[in-house]
RNA sequence: GGGGCCGUAGCUCAACGGUUAGAGCAGCAGACUCAUAAUCUGUUGGUUCCGGGUUCGAAUCCCGGCGGCCCUACCA
């Protein structure tokens, strides 16, 4: 066992919580997959490490759903973390410590940093509305407030967007009802606390932007969204009732969920080193101690600019690195409840051995924060091929032929394949450690790829028949054997069973600092009967575990696909407008003199449609019923046109520059009606009126002869 | 509109500025029968999105287009 060369490290790593009141679902498990393999890498290189997570379970949303259960917050969370770490274990992800925010240790460090930052002079009070129900005395979050629209009217809404895609406060929601007792909720202010994070702008900007803290695009992300501008302060108090850590020096009002979220990760370290004889400061106080948190994009802000702002404050150790993942799609889409792609983890469970979806995210993952699609087709195709055909066939096609000799007393010419494989342990150990698994599982398989020839050019099966060439049928085997050991150690990070199962053969187990059993050839060691490590994986299956998380009420209420957003409303207008003026214009020379101005302005670039793309463009005359400026816009005029009957279109058309709503209102317009809905700052616009011209004073709006009726198709 | 990432074989992806741009999968033609219809050999397939530039040399660096994805938004 030769040691590494570099010294041990002290390594903590954390993935995100989990919030107690979800199961796990795939597409979490992207991140705790990533996370396991970066951390079971570091222990198999013998450095120091621990996983340390925890439940997420404070704020409005547990506090109401564990009254709806009828039950206290307590039950709910400590049920929920029981299904957290039983789907967490199905998965082979190896936590050393699963704590939750709602614990003592959590709590006393919340109230240590609170000091700090108080002493610091950041906190400071202001008031906040916030809709109060009277009945159920409880501030009311936004998804528990129903009422309508101020915009569009629509009834039946929440209190932060209604369905056509408004958004708005609570506080502007006409008509609200509280979803909790049905009262009419009353605007009330309440002292919150914020922390002016703006005294921090400078470490923060220093921070994210130098050192290897964070990936590049999102240093260049943090730079370009928050920190060139002062920074906001942060609400981190909630009044009463909440469920969460009553603040200290503020009666009353609760710290918010996100302020002590990133603190259970130091709650659970804490109990980690309390039921190991360990200093915790060892842990967060030593700057030796390395700190990874692996995070999924959503919650960026959070980890690179909240929380690295308090842990300077109260003095213990910075992150050494946030590693920011993307999410998963299934098919290259969204994961949807109706399509059955919503796969929660015990789902897959009954259909799938987790190994495969271990070692096709490794396939998938690299550094960047790119999305991953986890398609159904390849990911079979990888499992069985590389997995069962390549990997695990190396064992299952010569282990026999040695069950009753055992591995060669000593290591026989392979031709320079074993130390092939060796001289590329360092390589992919730096994949590893980059989280650049797709590259290391590229070279894993190659190793593998030239392992299955040398098993073909010796032909153990026919040295078998002969007697006489049973130390050669011995010698063949041991190298076939060596190389998968040495391929299984390297995946032991990705598939902990199949390295199991490897030692178990083999009589020589890998374990935490054995890495580097891949540079030595095993010898002399009784190799024990050959088991099934790894079945096929049958395309049914993945089926069969889609169409089992599909909705149980399966009239599929098809979700609606969120409009591709590409350009703003007043550019596709420009855009749109030759192909329009071709589509009507002639090219006969004309007598009335007319200047090549607008060409010029707009040439006629735009490629040929077809006759099936016109048709794909459904336009129709439309009455403007309604016109009105949109306040705080200085474009854009907000349009409700009428198709006739009940149809309705509200648009937003930027066209303010030179009509007026009330020269508008009551005139026949033609509008693009079957335009995807495009959600826009002030709302969702579902269509687009045509008009001529480049914009700013040159806009002409197109209107239909007399005669016309809204609803009318333009052909 | 602004910002970011990206564009290489039918698909998924490689390729420190340096041979003739490579693998796997799929396809085609064979071989083998130890192994979970596994494996092996051979083979088809490329204007590296387009156009300029820098360089002895560009898939790679620079500029400009086009296309895709993501973020953000009449606030960068």
């Amino acid at each position: 066992m030769t040691e590494s060369s570099t010294a041990k490290r002290q390594i903590l790593v954390t993935a995100a919580l989990p919030y107690a009141n979800g199961h796990i679902h795939i597409g979490h498990l992207v991140e705790y997959i990533q996370t396991d393999i970066w951390v079971r890498f570091q222990k198999l290189r013998g450095h120091r490490c621990i996983y340390i997570c925890a439940d997420d379970t404070h704020g409005t949303a547990i506090m109401i759903r564990a009254r709806q259960e009828g039950r206290s917050e307590e039950e709910l969370i400590a049920d929920m973390q029981q299904a957290h770490v039983r789907d967490f274990a199905g998965f082979d992800i190896q936590f050393d410590n699963y704590g939750s925010t709602n614990s003592p240790e959590s709590r006393a460090l919340c109230e240590e940093i609170w000091a700090k930052i108080r002493a610091a002079g950041l906190v400071k009070e202001k008031d906040v509305e916030q809709l109060y129900d009277p009945v159920a005395q409880t501030f009311l979050a936004d998804r528990f407030v129903k009422g309508t629209c101020p915009y569009c009217g629509l009834t039946n809404q929440y209190g932060d967007s209604c369905d056509n895609g408004h958004t708005y406060r609570p506080t502007e929601l006409k008509d609200p009802v509280s979803t909790l007792s049905g009262a009419t909720p009353e605007v009330r202010s309440a002292k919150h606390l914020f922390i002016e994070l703006e005294q921090l702008h400078d470490f923060l900007e220093e921070w994210t932007q130098s050192g290897d803290h964070l990936q590049p695009e999102i240093a260049n992300y943090l730079k370009g969204h928050f920190l060139h501008e002062p920074l906001r302060d942060w609400d981190v108090s909630r009044p009463a009732p909440y469920f969460g850590f009553e603040i200290p020096d503020f009666p009353g009002n609760y710290w918010y969920v996100w302020y002590d979220a990133p603190i259970g990760y130091m709650g659970s370290t804490k109990q980690w080193c309390d039921r190991h004889g360990e200093n915790f400061d060892d842990w967060w106080r030593n700057p030796k101690t390395e700190i990874h948190h692996f995070i999924g994009k959503d919650i960026t802000y959070f980890h690179t600019l909240f929380w690295p702002g308090m842990l300077k404050v109260a003095g213990f150790n910075l992150p050494t690195k946030v590693h920011i993942h993307g999410f998963l799609t299934v098919g290259g889409e969204k994961m949807s409840k109706s399509k059955g792609t919503f796969i929660l983890a015990s789902t897959y469970l009954k259909h799938l051995d987790p190994s495969y979806l271990r070692y096709y995210f490794a396939t998938k993952l690299g550094p960047r924060l790119d999305d991953l699609d986890l398609e159904p087709e390849e990911f079979v195709t990888k499992v069985n091929t590389d997995l069962v055909g390549k990997v695990v066939n190396l064992a299952s096609r010569t282990a026999k032929f040695v069950e009753s000799t055992g591995l060669s007393a000593s290591y026989p010419d392979d031709g320079g394949l074993f130390a092939y494989g060796a001289s590329l342990g360092e390589e992919i150990a730096e994949a590893y450690e980059a989280c650049d698994y797709n590259k290391a599982m590229r070279l894993v398989i190659e190793l593998a790829d030239r392992a299955n020839p040398y098993v073909e050019s010796k032909a153990p099966w026919v040295l078998k028949k002969d007697p006489s060439k049973a130390a050669e049928l011995q010698d063949v085997c041991t190298v076939a054997l060596n190389l998968f050991r040495q391929i299984a150690i390297y995946l032991a990070p990705v598939l902990p069973r199949l390295a199991q199962q490897t030692g178990e053969l083999l009589n020589d187990p890998i374990g935490p600092g054995d890495w580097y059993k891949a540079y030595t050839p095993l010898v002399g060691t009784p190799v024990n009967k050959f088991q099934h490590m790894m079945k096929r994986a049958e395309i049914g299956q993945v089926l069969a575990m889609i169409e089992d998380s599909k909705p149980a009420d399966a009239a599929a209420p098809q979700t609606t696909e969120k409009a591709a957003k590409t350009m703003s409303e007043e550019n596709q207008a420009e855009n749109t407008a030759p192909e329009a003026a071709q589509a009507a214009g002639g090219v006969e020379p004309s007598p009335y003199n007319d200047g090549p101005e607008a060409l010029e302005k707009e040439p006629l670039v735009a490629e040929h449609c077809t006759i099936d793309d016109f048709l794909k463009i459904d336009m129709r005359v439309a009455r403007v019923i309604a016109a009105a400026h949109v306040e705080g816009a200085d474009k854009l005029l907000q349009l409700t046109l009428s198709l006739g009957g009940n149809e309705r279109r509200n648009v937003f058309a930027g066209i303010k520059s030179v009509y007026k709503p009330e020269d508008l209102i009551g005139q026949l317009v033609i509008c693009c009606a079957n335009l995807a809905p495009r959600k826009m700052r002030f709302g969702v616009s579902e269509g687009m009126v045509l008009a001529a011209g480049a914009g700013g004073q040159d806009i002409f709006i197109l209107r239909p002869d007399s005669g016309a009726k809204p609803g009318m198709r333009v052909h």
